[in-house]
DNA sequence: TGTGGGGCTTCCCATCATGGGAAGGTCAAG
DNA sequence: CTTGACCTTCCCATGATGGGAAGCCCCACA
């Protein structure tokens, strides 16, 4: 019992990760490599799976591949300290906020410009007034940390 | 008078945007090309330094490329609707909106889960239990419609 | 047993905005 | 004239994802 195993396909289907992601997945390391038939079909068992929906989870909570990497690897460490997996969630909530911070700002912003435009055939507009002031705040464009689908 | 020119360093930290992404820009269509000097090396002008500071504040309020060239069209229109820009600025809310509620609703779930684990050197962790549930729902991933820096 | 269609494989390309860096030409100050 | 700072173009990388082509495989049905 319990030899069975599914296509790509249907482990796509039943995590919820892409067939493409799956493969990505494997040839970055973040999976060991798939077990394969004769002809070089991809298998997966249901311990495969669990892993599969562990990292569709993980995605879906906005973790990076790396994070995520880690993540399994406290999963599978039966002595890993709890603090070790509540460190990298707590990075990650920080890394969240940091960028729901700097949204809302520039919702904020555009909200109060929208507002003050009046929105008719006129061409006057304090929006277009406003991005043309060039008081912009030289503030450097810093890469951010990877990690949310941002879809 | 006025015809000072700069090169593009200069044009770069006096408007914020790097000479890279200047450059970019040009090659892209975002902005015409700029005048060169007989060895080929670019020069920008008041007006353009003026352009250049637009684009940045616009980048600055998570507008796309795409939008921003919508943006300096309508402000180069001086027949412009205001209502014009004015949407523009209201579908950029409703997006950075949508993607705000996106964040949040990761950052509350990941603080429930981070608060419900004690964190010490035991490895029990609700954290790892939510991840390993498997009970995700299957949303699907969707591409998201240019914008943010996102950094 | 033949065949058709769907699923699998690998490989390349695109996204979006940005930076890094190499190889080589230009310019201005000393 | 040299030196060093700047400019040019070109290629590559990022992160996670999808699209699509070319070709092989497998099963069900006739």
């Amino acid at each position: 019992m319990s030899a069975e195993t599914v296509t790509i396909g249907e482990a796509a289907r039943r995590s919820g990760v892409s067939a493409k992601m799956i493969r990505w997945y494997e040839e970055t390391g973040l999976l060991p490599p798939a077990t394969r038939s004769e002809s070089g079909y991809r298998h997966y068992g249901e311990a495969d799976l669990h892993t599969l929906r562990f990292v569709r989870r993980a995605r879906d909570l906005g973790f990076s591949v790396e994070a995520i990497a880690e993540l399994l690897a406290l999963w599978h460490d039966r002595a890993r300290p709890s603090a070790s997996v509540k460190a990298i969630a707590e990075d990650q909530v920080a890394d969240l906020r940091r960028r729901i911070a700097e949204l809302e700002g520039m919702a904020r912003t555009l909200e109060r410009l929208a507002d003050s435009c009046c929105g008719d055939s006129r061409p006057d507009c304090p929006i277009l007034d406003d991005l043309a002031a060039g008081d912009a705040a030289p503030s450097p464009r810093r890469r951010r940390r990877p990690g949310l689908p941002t879809r």
